[in-house]
DNA sequence: GTCTTCACG
DNA sequence: ACGTACGTGAAGACG
């Protein structure tokens, strides 16, 4: 059976460009779109297995659409050089895939695609349009489906009749209308003012089209609605016609051109080299393997050897420097988790040892320990903390794999070793979960399976090194990896490696007490409710008897039914006395469920402490997060939750707590990098940074600050670092979006600096597709240059917000650094424990509290120097509530 | 697995 | 007109 597929060129590029880091070659030569476009090319081959297939592209000035308006896409930001330059080697790429490409001076691809759709569809053949513009969806019928792309590339969303039925309720010709109607800021279409899509989509459900809408104007309901259709009749049907694509462009291609037999994997595997993807170089070789009309090539199989017990002499001396190593272990988490065996691998030399041998080797047991034989990691914080556990001590990590990949592309959360192999190394690693099986599946494989595996994940460390070494130098961040997150993924290990105390009795204690007060109030809410029982932590339930029994009013909706979230049921106590005895016990379940028990099930036997896991390689901003257990969201807010505080004590008798938290350290960063003279004042004041917003910002004398106006200042200075929105604000302070928006303009009139400076940090986001902290640390906005507007507004917020939380995480991550120097050089006892963002919690000996308490502060303050002071209050205590 | 809610900075 | 504050992880419900 024929499957005709057909892509849009232009559109297809674009998003792939955008999607993806702007990568490069040795030569210098931008390859982020070709890749792109590479990988979808080899995924539509493979899952659609296309019989035909062309892909179209823009050509020229649009002459049908200028002549009737000149306006046309002259809102459209023009193409970046680092995009343009990549479309010949995208000619070059479907070329070397022995692909059709078409263009034809003085269309748009979409008219050329929409042409051949046409011949396609008489003849009934199943065919596929590959595009990420939703315009296209008119072009589909009973043969035709649009694929949209999603997440850039990477995956697509098939539309057919039925689902533009079920997603807009529009038979696909309508989608014109809709066009018509609502406009598409991307390509200037203006459609008719004041209406968007939902108004769009209502009409369109009543009248069918924007004809008929027009016709029946005087039926509309809503004044102004009549009023703007009235007066832009002209732009509704002009927008119409411009959201039409055409059908009937001189194409001279004849569809049995578009004949796909496979492509030639010589050619391309040459492209590949040249455009240096060397992930791909390997997955093509597979494909040819299993095509017909491929050369098959050999399957070179992997060579290692498995080093025995009796042979391990022999071995030795390969132990060289530098070495990838990988560590195998039976799980996640590494302070538990059985070691099952160790790849080693350099150059010609790829070994499997397995655990029974490695740890009574001594000669690899020297080799770890040996500062001056460097070590190529993934993950070289799992390593030192796993084999800690056994007693062996692990020196020189020269390099960490998994840290780089997440510097490369901090909003990826996939840093796993398949897929950093698959995108700087040759050889291929298989998924764990492929190996292991997931879920109850979850099985060891025999030995063959699992050396070989181990083995491949060496091999993949160590061809991944210089490629990742040359992008992070590329992107200016090899000192962001070798200076910082390498060094303090040394001081996490120690500080999860040492843990924390917790007081399993105290957690008991608290415990009991809960449970009573939660029977108590599950009688108190049946008895509210009517009598019968119902489970109170099941949104479901509990909207059931507030909305429909007790009839209370729905002030919010979540996907699934009316929201029962807290801030709503706030605004609902004053109706009915239940909401006030569920919000209670929603407080006491989560203390028992999460803090309770999750916490208990966490504390180790030997140790009766908790042993964290930090993950450097999770959020976009450059912050730790912490897991199994999350020590960095222990209640503090409410009195209740602060108490389970007391169960953290010290690990030896006699010990304190102390713990250090940076004030405001987010505002003082942004008063350094806006360079705004008002805030960076302030600060340098020493003031009370609310106390003085609410002056400026109200106009007031400090002694007239009222405890609301102090209030209502912190939360937009909250909001400024969050990049702000009236609408966020207005929620956030109850108030009207009015009064929010008031707030935020007098907030930029007296901070003018600030405003500049979010302007500016936009604008370079929207120029480069990314924005960086002081320490260089990169993220990515892909969707900065949208059409959408919630995207783009939340990629704008983001630029403002990553600079600012991304450079208090450098700035703490240094002190981290600095702060475990500074406690081996003078000798100290005193360890570190917990990092929660702002602040470091140590455990300290009773004689070194007067020098903590001046090292401390001293160490954290000095981390980073600013145009404004850093400050930081130090708290001791005998636990760590009473640090405070 | 996904959704909702809620704990923290 | 659009419809959110920025960044996380864990637990329980439900399909």
């Amino acid at each position: 059976m024929s499957h005709f597929v057909l892509i849009d060129g232009n559109s297809v590029a674009n998003r792939a460009f955008y999607a993806l880091p702007l990568l490069s070659t040795s030569a210098g030569l931008h390859t982020n779109a070709v890749l792109g476009f590479t990988t979808m090319l080899l995924k539509v081959l493979e899952e659609m297995k296309p019989t035909h297939i062309m892909v179209a592209f823009d050509a020229g000035k649009v002459v049908f659409r200028h002549t009737e308006y000149a306006e046309y896409k002259g809102g459209r930001s023009k193409t970046p050089p680092e995009l343009s330059e990549q479309f010949p080697l995208i000619r070059e790429l479907l070329d070397a895939f022995a692909i059709k490409r078409f263009e034809l001076e003085g269309y748009e691809a979409d008219d050329i695609i929409g042409t051949l759709t046409k011949e396609a569809d008489q003849k009934e053949w199943k065919t596929t349009v590959i595009t990420g513009d939703k315009d296209m969806l008119q072009l589909v019928s009973d043969h035709v489906s649009v694929a949209l792309t999603r997440k850039g590339v990477s995956e697509i969303e098939l539309y057919t009749p039925e689902e533009i039925q079920e997603k807009y309720g529009l038979k696909p010709l309508q989608i014109i209308d809709l066009k018509g109607l609502m406009g598409d800021s991307s390509d200037n279409i203006p459609g008719v003012p004041g209406v968007g899509e939902k108004t769009a989509l209502k009409l369109l459900h009543e009248y069918g089209s924007v004809e008929e809408v027009l016709a029946n104007v005087d039926r509309v309901s809503g004044k102004k609605l009549q009023e703007n259709l009235r007066e832009n009749v002209d732009k509704a049907n002009m927008s119409k016609a411009l959201a039409t694509i055409l059908r009937e462009a001189p194409v001279e291609l004849d569809v049995q051109q578009t004949e796909f037999p496979g492509y030639d994997g010589l050619a391309l595997s040459d492209f590949f080299k040249k455009m240096e993807f060397k992930s791909l170089l390997s997955k093509i070789k597979v494909t040819q393997d299993m095509s017909e009309n491929g050369e098959a090539s050999e399957a070179t199989p992997f060579a290692f050897e498995i080093v025995t017990e009796e042979t391990t002499e022999k071995y030795t001396d390969k132990l060289t420097t530098p070495m990838a190593v990988y560590i195998e272990m039976d799980g996640d988490n590494y302070h538990h988790a059985p070691i099952l065996g160790f790849g080693i691998a350099a150059e010609g030399t790829t070994l499997y040892v397995p655990w029974d041998v490695a740890k009574e080797w001594k000669a690899l047991g020297s080799w770890l320990a040996d500062a001056s034989k460097e070590k190529w990691v993934f993950d070289g914080k799992r390593d030192t903390v796993g084999l800690a556990w056994h007693e062996l001590p692990v020196a020189g990590i020269g390099f960490d794999v998994y840290l780089a990949s997440y510097l490369l592309n901090a909003t990826e959360s996939n840093h796993t070793l398949d897929s950093i192999a698959s995108q700087y190394a040759q050889v291929r690693v298989r998924p764990d979960e492929d190996v292991y099986g997931k879920g109850a599946k979850r099985l060891v494989p025999e030995t063959d399976v699992l050396s070989e595996h181990v083995a491949h994940k060496a091999a993949a460390i160590w061809q991944s090194v210089q490629v990742l070494r040359e992008q992070l130098v590329e992107n200016e961040m090899g000192s962001l990896l070798n200076d910082l997150e390498a060094p303090l993924s040394m001081v996490l290990a120690l500080m999860e490696k040492q843990g924390i105390k917790v007081n399993r009795e105290r957690l008991e204690q608290m415990g009991e007490e809960l449970d009573s007060k939660l029977a108590d109030l599950t009688t108190q809410i049946y008895e509210l409710a009517g009598g019968e029982p119902f489970n109170i932590n099941s949104p479901k339930q509990l909207g059931e008897i507030l909305f429909d029994r007790l009839a209370l009013p729905v002030l919010k909706k979540t996907k699934t039914g009316p929201s029962t979230s807290a801030d709503v049921l706030e605004k609902l106590a004053p109706y009915h006395p239940i909401i006030d005895a569920i919000l209670t016990f929603r407080q006491l379940g989560k203390l028992r469920s999460t803090y309770i028990e999750g916490l208990t099930k966490e504390i180790h036997t030997k140790t009766s402490k908790v042993h964290t896991l930090y993950n450097q390689a999770t959020t976009a901003t450059g912050r730790l997060s912490s897991t199994d257990p999350n020590l960095q969201n222990i209640p503090i807010r409410m009195e209740e939750g602060r108490k389970i505080r007391e169960a953290f004590t010290p690990s030896e008798d006699g010990w304190y707590m102390l713990a250090a938290d940076y004030s405001q350290i987010e505002l003082r960063i942004l008063a350094h990098i806006s360079g705004d003279e008002n805030l960076i004042d302030a600060f340098r004041k020493g003031m009370d940074i609310h106390t003085r917003t609410a002056m400026d910002v109200f106009g007031v004398s400090e002694e007239d600050v009222t405890s609301l106006m102090r209030r209502q200042a912190k939360a937009v200075n909250f909001g400024i670092v969050y990049g702000i929105s009236d609408y966020g604000l207005s929620q956030n302070l109850n108030i009207t979006r009015k009064e929010a928006a008031d707030f935020i303009e007098r907030y930029f009139d007296v901070f003018a600096g600030v405003k500049q400076w979010m302007e500016e940090i936009v604008k370079e986001a929207k120029q480069d597709g990314y924005v960086t902290t002081l320490l260089h640390r990169r993220r990515y906005l892909p969707d900065i240059r949208s059409s959408n507007f919630n995207l783009r507004s939340f990629a704008e917020r983001t630029a403002m917000n990553t600079p600012i939380q991304g450079t208090a995480a450098d700035v703490i991550k240094l002190a981290m650094i600095r702060m475990q120097e500074a406690l081996v050089e003078k000798g100290l006892a005193s360890r570190m424990l917990l990092q929660v963002h702002d602040e470091l919690v140590f455990e300290v000996p009773e004689d070194e509290l007067e020098i903590m308490q001046k090292l401390v502060p001293e160490v954290m303050e000095s981390a980073l120097a600013l145009n404004v002071p850093l400050k930081v209050d130090v708290n001791y205590g005998r636990s760590w509530y009473e640090a405070k």
